[in-house]
DNA sequence: TATGAATGAGTCTTCATTCAT
DNA sequence: CATGAATGAAGACTCATTCAT
């Protein structure tokens, strides 16, 4: 009735919207996006079916939000490293590498939901944002890296994309295929960091 | 009645099979496995659906034969690259990667299924085991870069899963994220391998 | 949410169910379970195909019901004539026995769907165990009998089981073939009845 | 071309179809009517699907075959025992009885068809007409008992319905509920008979 | 706002029947 | 006549979404 902006129904409704988006990515990383139904979702959060849909336009919305939710903590944790200007910035990277590889399995059904669904449905233009943004700072780490003539190559984009690459294989490796007999984590973890830095890194004359 | 092994009617029947795959691998492509209808693939190959079930046991059985013999074709094409002891084992490591890599971006929706699709469907025995071979491949041109001595490690393992990981990070990102804009796609490819092959060969003392 | 036991929603479902078995036991009846469809059923009872599924797991748990309701309906008829342990114990038999047959006549398409679909599909355990207790009550009348030595044959099972092929035979053919000149039903049923009755008797020596 | 009336090529179709018919009995016993798909038939039968349809017009005809031509046989049987009229009249009907009810256990599905599905299928006239004419044997038998003085009652009519019902009631019993525990077939069918022919037998004074 | 029953379009799959060879 | 591939009409069942309470 009132639109008053109520700020104790605003926290019930996040804390709601985050229930279910906590059920979700459970279910969707148990059984695959498109296996998982509705219903599904709303058991697992402890709700009703049609709730869902005072929080979330429909199927789609909710895995949205996850992967935006997803972009934005792993953005908090990036920009901090892209701040700081001290040391060998080859070192940075190779440390943002680490972090972003740590991330992603730390937070496995997230990074895949939110790096590796491809749905041919066009996804919103926020998710998309945050993405880029996301990007932002491993570029910015790069870019610290070629303007001290660190590198082989002076492209900053190359190379960021490379790297990018290079740390998402990782991460997808190890959480895509668990029954692959690998190496220590840690130790498979190092040597794609090192193997990439000591590959971008400008040889002496 | 007779036992007819008509070789005529054979080719019929591998022919319309072909015809199928062929169907069902473009729908897939566009559609996605999941969105994928049995009427679409049948519309698509311009037969009946129920015409589909003479050929197939159900809708995964169709994607278990694609994927079995796209990679069989991988197969062939890496293990010749693998038997061929010619030139620089490093530049062969590099051309088995882009073999790996282009691989992967003309079949994404196998290579995807196969290799990330790790979760429900408990896929075919043989489809995996396909899937991995390509790794062994990868594998024996690694060793034949260590044992020349063309490598900063010795740890065939190491080098090679990592060298695995980052072509697959290649493939899973071109594939995952196509709304992104990357640098061009060979410009990325031939950045990401020349990172790695520089990054795991010997520098002069 | 809360564990509302609400007892008018209660009822509301539980009318829905019933409305939902009457539909299938008259469209059972006119067509027989393996003609009938599930529109068939949700079309009789005036709703929509899928509700049949909030009620009913499948097709076979909607004759599940359907047997165990009638059974259930028998048993509590019969019950109350097995507790009775007064007056001659073969007229009880024989009072039984018609109880029985009426209530086939009274629920010819019950009856039928409860005694004579044999489905090969194994049915639910529910269902054998309240067919096991409906015969029961027959078992104890009869034993009323062999006990005060008015039987020819002491074993109780072998008669039982007898009495319940004939009372059968006699429902399923006034109920299977209406078309057939059959006598007066009344008269039928008390000459069966009269034969069985003086068949088990034990004779004056 | 020619249609001269070979007699081998009479023969021959003549074989194949009952090669068609045994197999159908086979598969119809096996999985019930219903349940049992033309191509069922036609692999019991050793012949591709089509060809079926070369000697009868559908599915429903092959039934209808096998049922005039089974009910034919009983026919015969019940025949000859109605037409001797030697021995005891009693155990003629005692025979005549077990007849009966061994020829619904060795055709269940053809006695179900014909005497208990009364709803759906308008079944051939001739199909009827067959069934129903093994009753009038059995009421022929109940004559020459009752001619001879040995029944307590003395309408036939009255006698033969009830003892068509009671050896209906074992056959459609065990047919129809094939998971109840009942004591051994032929220790039942015995003593259904048994109680059945004791109560119409006449008892000395 | 939460509920959850109802909807009904959509999907896979089966199978009687046809027909070109 | 025999074949068996092809057809296409159903049917059982699912599930995203709506809406009255």
């Amino acid at each position: 009735m009132a639109d008053t902006h109520d700020p104790i129904q605003e926290l019930v409704k996040k804390a709601r919207r985050n229930q279910i988006l906590d059920a979700a990515t459970k279910v969707f990383a148990e059984k695959g996006y498109h296996l998982t139904t509705i219903k599904d979702i709303a058991t697992e959060a402890g709700i009703a079916d049609g709730t869902i849909y005072n929080y979330f336009e429909d199927k789609d919305a909710i895995l949205a939000a996850i992967c935006e939710e997803t972009f934005a903590r792993l953005d908090k944790r990036m920009e901090a490293l892209a701040n700081d200007h001290s040391g060998d910035p080859l070192e940075r990277l190779r440390r943002g590498g680490r972090l972003y590889i740590q991330f992603g399995l730390d937070h496995p059904q997230h990074y895949f939901l939110t790096f590796a669904l491809n749905k041919p449905a066009p996804k919103k233009e926020s998710v998309l944002e945050s993405g880029l943004r996301s990007f932002e700072n491993m570029r910015a780490c790069v870019r610290a890296c070629t303007e001290a003539g660190l590198t082989r190559s002076a492209d900053d984009e190359e190379i960021a994309q490379s790297l990018w690459a290079t740390i998402h294989g990782v991460v997808m490796l190890l959480i895509g295929k668990p029954e692959f007999p690998f190496i220590e984590h840690s130790r498979l973890i190092d040597s794609v960091l090192d193997i990439a830095i000591e590959g971008i890194r400008k040889r002496p004359a």
